[in-house]
DNA sequence: CCTCTTTGATTTAACGTTATATCAAAGATG
DNA sequence: CATCTTTGATATAACGTTAAATCAAAGAGG
């Protein structure tokens, strides 16, 4: 069954068909009488715009792209549902791709250099307007050339330093600072981090950062290298290491894990060795993954970033930058989520 | 800076547009220095293909939707990456959308029906050559007019009764059977089903027919409706239920909870009745969330759905029906992941 | 009654591609 | 050498839409 046309409009009522198309724009100047037969004669046939031929003329496509490392992330799907949230509004639809970035630093980054341009070519070529995403730091290069391609590009959560593209992240550092600051609260002084080997992990860095400021804010002198171990921060490495730290500090009244599943690692480890949490040991995450939310024996305290919010936010700033050429960085708080595996320090 | 078209390089080596056109998509017979020169100088240019203008005259834009209750969920994500996965490889992008369907029977369902409408419309406007989408059951007559709009529809999980459209979805007498049988193969025969008690919860209701068959099949005689719990499988809501059953039946050995979420639920709630999991009373889950792989105290044994494989399967299916016109069912099996919670009868 | 403006509509051209038809020149055939 | 075929390239038109220009008729102003 055939697509109906302006074309077909036009024959129908025999008019002009750019009759019709300013009847249905609102554009022009058109007898009320004939723009309400175009109207009436476009609904009875179920007309529907051809967007492609809109986007053509008017080099204009109300088309978003945006890529994300992964796609199968709680994470970023959340993002995506924020995005897609704000977009609908004003008729903005998105293009999704994922650019497979690979922080394990085991691939090779000429594999992925070449997966990210990519994906970030399909979008240009299909003209989206603009871009969100979240490059690969270790890739450079990747982004300059897209303004070229004539897409405007915007970065959330992470950033290629020197590119002028709008920004959008989390502050990293206060985050650390809000979950040390918590646990200082219930009169810890003793707290541990798991810190990452990794040096690509900026965030990690950041909250280690927070950590130490906090510390330094509350005039509480400690060894903070006794204190941190670096680690992998994945579920089981994460588990090591908080074992690790507990033996080296037995007076250790607290930790903080910079990630949600390094701080259910640590529960995991901690608990088996006999560690009773939070009585004896307090624990505190970061990310506010389901996973904490859940968990049966210990609901996990910890530090939640605003994932719809952010993904809002991002689409808000886009479309801005899109409008004016103008490009903001912004960073949003995180907020404290007080769960079960924090208590006063006995 | 202006994008580079077939026009450019045309005038640049000052040869027709159709040269060009031929020499980039090696049709026609085109002299083999012609072509050199004319791909050089694409090459330098940096040319890219605009798709919009390739889709308007081919009336074939190799754009996917992909339409979803919900984008940010951990299940329905790891899906799209697995559609993404595929489409990549087969150069088709993909359009996301999500439909809001909210099955908990609140929101009014003219809202909803325009919702989902609306979504469709915005891709079928894009002149998507095909939908993959989880249908809302209780909203019927919105996908029917798809074909009328030129798109292909294929769907994933849900159906539409009577609608002429391929479908993808798992087998969930099965599942429910899967899990079953592993409880009794422990040795366990007084085992409770925490059933729903909304109707249109079909894949709820599939798996308890599968409970029951697999009752049946070993011969095990028991009464069911004593059982089972008919509650709203929400992570409190379970918990109820599990503890209402517990309180019925105190000789019941194992517990089959048809989500994950429900499952934790009732592990929550059961242990803190002192329930001790699996010794006193094993429970199997049905989903395979990332929660399940790291709860500390009990990793859940449970039943997986394949999501990624779903995803790729889907875009595979869609895609023959895109080129054969015709529409094929399937059903997946799922997997059984025994982890913590389950353990032979006492 | 003749010009000037306004109103309502149409024509033209263009966005970037590509299928089809056409054409000129070179090569093959008898 | 006249005709036929092949080769290499170009011209035309179309996909569906819309901005800009044009045009005809009606109404206003002197």
């Amino acid at each position: 069954m055939k697509r109906i046309t302006m074309k077909d409009i036009a024959a129908e009522l025999e008019v002009s068909v750019q009759s019709v198309s300013q009847a249905l724009n609102r554009t022009g100047r058109l007898g009320s009488e004939t723009r309400r037969r175009i109207l009436n004669a476009a609904e009875r046939l179920n007309y529907r715009p051809n967007i492609l031929a809109r986007g053509l003329r008017n080099r204009r496509s109300y088309l978003l792209g945006v890529v994300f490392p992964f796609l199968n992330d709680s994470f970023f799907s959340r993002i995506l549902g924020g995005i897609e949230d704000s977009s609908r509004r004003f008729h903005y639809d998105i293009l999704i791709g994922n650019s497979f970035i690979d922080y394990s630093r085991r691939s090779d980054l000429d594999s992925l250099r070449k997966a990210e341009i990519d994906v970030l070519e399909r979008m240009t070529n299909r003209g989206v307007d603009g871009i969100i995403g979240t490059p690969n730091p270790r890739i450079p290069g990747v982004y300059e050339k897209l303004a070229a391609d004539g897409a405007v590009f915007f970065q959330l959560m992470k950033r290629i330093p020197g590119l002028d593209a709008g920004f959008l992240g989390v502050d990293n550092v206060e985050g650390g600072r809000t979950a040390v600051n918590h646990l200082i609260s219930l009169g810890h002084e003793r707290i541990g981090f798991l810190q990452t080997e990794f040096s690509e992990y900026e965030e990690i860095k950041d909250r280690g950062t927070g950590y130490l400021k906090a510390l330094i804010a509350r005039g509480i002198v400690l060894d903070t290298d006794r204190f941190e171990d670096p680690g992998d921060l994945s579920f089981h490495g994460a588990g090591s290491s908080a074992l690790r730290l507990v033996k080296r500090n037995p007076d250790m009244t607290a930790l903080f894990a910079p990630t949600d599943m390094a701080a259910l690692g640590a529960l995991q480890a901690l608990t088996e060795a006999g560690k009773r949490i939070p009585e004896e040991l307090s624990v505190i995450g970061y990310d506010d993954l389901e996973l904490a939310a859940y968990q049966v024996i210990h609901p996990l305290t910890t530090v939640a970033q605003p994932k719809e919010e952010l993904g809002r936010k991002a689409f808000e700033l886009l479309q801005e930058q899109i409008e004016t050429g103008e490009t903001r960085n912004l960073l949003m708080p995180p907020k404290l989520v007080v769960r079960r595996t924090t208590a006063p320090a006995g």
